[in-house]
RNA sequence: GUUUCCGUAGCUCAGCAGGAUAGAGCGUUCGCCUCCUAAGCGAAAGGUCGGCGGUUCGAAUCCGCCCGGGAACGCCA
């Protein structure tokens, strides 16, 4: 059971816990509370089978002991009901206190506060170039965005680092392609595509010729010996990747602090060749170097190949090595997909057992694999969708809707993007980071439900309330006690926002903030929906009403722009 | 084979440092726009929480075994 935590349970908790003396710890009191099922029941609730074992006594007697002893003006009751002690808050100062707090931290509310000083790196998206940019790399992208976000929010310095795919034979390859077919005109209209076609046909003519691929080999060769014809195709392919990378980039709102990406590194793997050398852990193996770690039940970790060229690890700790030199980082997160949980635990040993402090410092955070209405992803099949179609797809149905329903509204493109953009994000973000995600099209392109568009749409109406309240000033505080269920509700769903950023944090889980948006969502509209706001006829009511409402806004928008949504005024 | 992740409503998923009747959305059926954006709100129907054991006052949640699915396991990244 989520605790809730907020001032209110650890105030109860002391209070509760001076009445047992020096038996039970407030703290322990703390952790025990809990949400009732119901809140019929009430608004907060403590067990009290555990203390029985302590206190000697039937649960039943306990509650009942607190029930008339207990005396706290936060609560408006307080029920012993089998075994379970009920408390009912007092909605007026509960609501109070809430948008208090809000209104006075604005956006920061919620925000941790405890990385000032700190800084993060964080490795992600990091697609390889000369390759589609395709729905499998949605989840490192976002997923990999939102962490940042969420680092930031909670007052980290940190650098986004899109480790590009940028070296390696296929450079040979694609070298190779373009020079017996390939056109200067042609890959700079096509693009990335065009790059890909290219790559595609090597494949397909070299299975006919094999000559081709020593071709490749030698080309790639030449790259590294820094031929300078090569050199400079080389240079342009990845100015061609990254200008197409960088249209989905600036879709989803993200820019990266350095685009290092592999070939960034390959001059700083022989110093930690040396080391591996030195400390003896390199083990000949088959004529490869690999560091052994029976020890701790992993198969080896792979640093030279039979022809002393290196590998995925290799890079991967020159990189480690580099990054914690230059940025002196506090922790290093890894965004990828999970089938390289076993990859990133054998380097992290490895760092570990070259003796560098910080190797406790690195975390990776894996994420399920993507199938697509429930086919698995296929290069090959053709069963994979790009990410700027499915973006454009999302735009157009989101324009088309809009037409229909706001044919009047200013700036339609780019609010058409953010909701059309956002609905496959938020859509992507509502999953459990590990589980495997089927994504379903038509869901993912849903506007109704629990989706983004239904977020946004919340938000929206939420700006529009305060824009027509405007008349009644500003500075709106809650003033009435005549305080229903509704907004009670609400301002319950608000004060769970700071554990809930405090959760996504500590389990790098973005989708505990996608989910706290959709509590909010619903706690608001029901609000709407049964509460006048602007035109209640109470005035104190009315203020409190849109007190709770530009509550609501400040949050909301924290909240989606740190699963990378963008806030829309309008819709 | 070894390791690891996953198995909750017809579908897509929440809930898992144990707690009171297992929750959303989609889909199905039915209500609500003379009123602040109906991309909304409400109601009904729908579940032996993969199975069997164990721990516990109490298990979807923890432990063990089994079944089913995915992924990773040497010279790709």
């Amino acid at each position: 059971m989520q605790v809730l935590k907020h001032r209110l349970a650890d105030s109860l908790s002391k209070s509760i816990s001076e009445i047992f003396g020096a038996e039970v710890e407030a703290s322990e009191i703390y952790d025990m509370l809990e949400y009732p099922p119901s809140e019929d029941i009430g608004d907060l609730a403590l067990p009290c089978f555990k203390l029985s074992r302590t206190l000697r006594r039937s649960p039943q007697i306990i509650a009942s002991e607190f029930e008339n002893k207990l005396k706290d003006d936060d609560f408006s009751s307080i029920e012993a009901t089998g075994g379970y002690l009920n408390f009912r808050i007092n909605a007026y100062s509960f609501v109070k206190r809430i948008v208090d707090d809000v209104s006075k931290k604005g956006e920061r509310y919620g925000s941790p506060e405890n990385g000032e000083g700190k800084t993060v790196v964080l490795d992600y998206s990091s697609p390889n170039v000369a390759k589609p940019f395709h729905i499998g790399h949605l989840g490192t992208t976002v997923i990999g965005h939102s962490l940042k976000l969420l680092y930031e929010f909670a007052g980290y310095k940190c650098i986004g680092i899109n480790h590009l795919g940028d070296w390696g034979t296929q450079f040979g390859k694609v070298i190779t392609a373009y020079r017996l077919w390939g056109s200067h005109e042609e890959v700079e209209k096509g693009g990335v595509d065009e790059l890909v076609a290219l790559y595609v046909r090597f494949h397909k003519e070299a299975e006919e010729d094999p000559t081709l691929n020593d071709k490749a080999r030698e080309e790639f060769s030449k790259l590294e010996a820094h031929d300078p014809e090569n050199t400079k195709l080389w240079k342009w392919f990845i100015d061609i990747s990254l200008r197409e990378y960088k249209k989905t980039y600036k879709m989803l709102g993200i820019e990266f602090d350095s685009y290092n990406g592999e070939s960034f590194y390959t001059d700083k793997m022989p110093e930690q060749i040396q080391i591996l050398k030195d400390k003896h852990l390199l083990e000949l193996d088959d004529g490869a170097s690999v560091v052994n770690l029976e020890k701790w039940n992993m198969p080896p970790c792979l640093i030279l190949k039979r022809d002393g060229s290196t590998l995925y690890p290799t890079r991967d700790i020159a990189a480690a090595v580099y990054r914690a030199r230059t940025y002196n980082f506090d922790k290093c997160i890894y965004v990828t997909s999970a089938g390289q949980s076993l990859h990133f635990a054998q380097w992290f040993k490895v760092v570990e057992l070259m003796g560098y402090p910080w190797y406790n410092k690195l975390v990776h955070v894996p994420y399920g694999t993507v199938s697509i209405n429930g086919a698995k992803l296929a290069t090959r099949s053709g069963n994979v969708i790009l990410l700027r179609d499915l973006f454009e797809q999302a735009i157009e149905k989101v324009t088309a809707i809009m037409e229909e329903k706001n044919p009047s509204l200013k700036g339609r493109y780019d609010i058409a993007e953010a909701v059309g953009v956002g609905a496959v994000v938020f859509y992507y973000l509502s999953n459990n980071r590990i589980r495997d995600i089927n994504f379903m099209l038509d869901d993912a392109l849903s506007f109704e439900g629990n989706t983004g568009p239904y977020a946004q749409y919340t938000y929206a109406r939420t700006c529009s309330i305060l824009e027509k309240s405007a008349e009644y000033g500003d500075d709106f505080n809650v003033v009435s006690e005549d305080i229903g269920e509704d907004e009670k509700s609400l301002a319950k769903v608000i004060s769970e926002f700071p554990s809930k950023v405090e959760s996504a944090i500590e389990q790098y889980e973005p989708s505990i903030v996608t989910r706290f948006i959709l509590d909010l969502c619903a706690a608001f509209n029901r609000f709407y929906h049964d509460c006048k706001i602007i035109n209640c006829e109470d005035e104190k009511l009315r203020d409190t009403r849109i007190a709770l409402t530009r509550a609501t806004n400040t949050v909301l928008g924290t909240a989606l722009e740190l699963i990378c949504l963008k806030k829309t005024e309008k819709i």
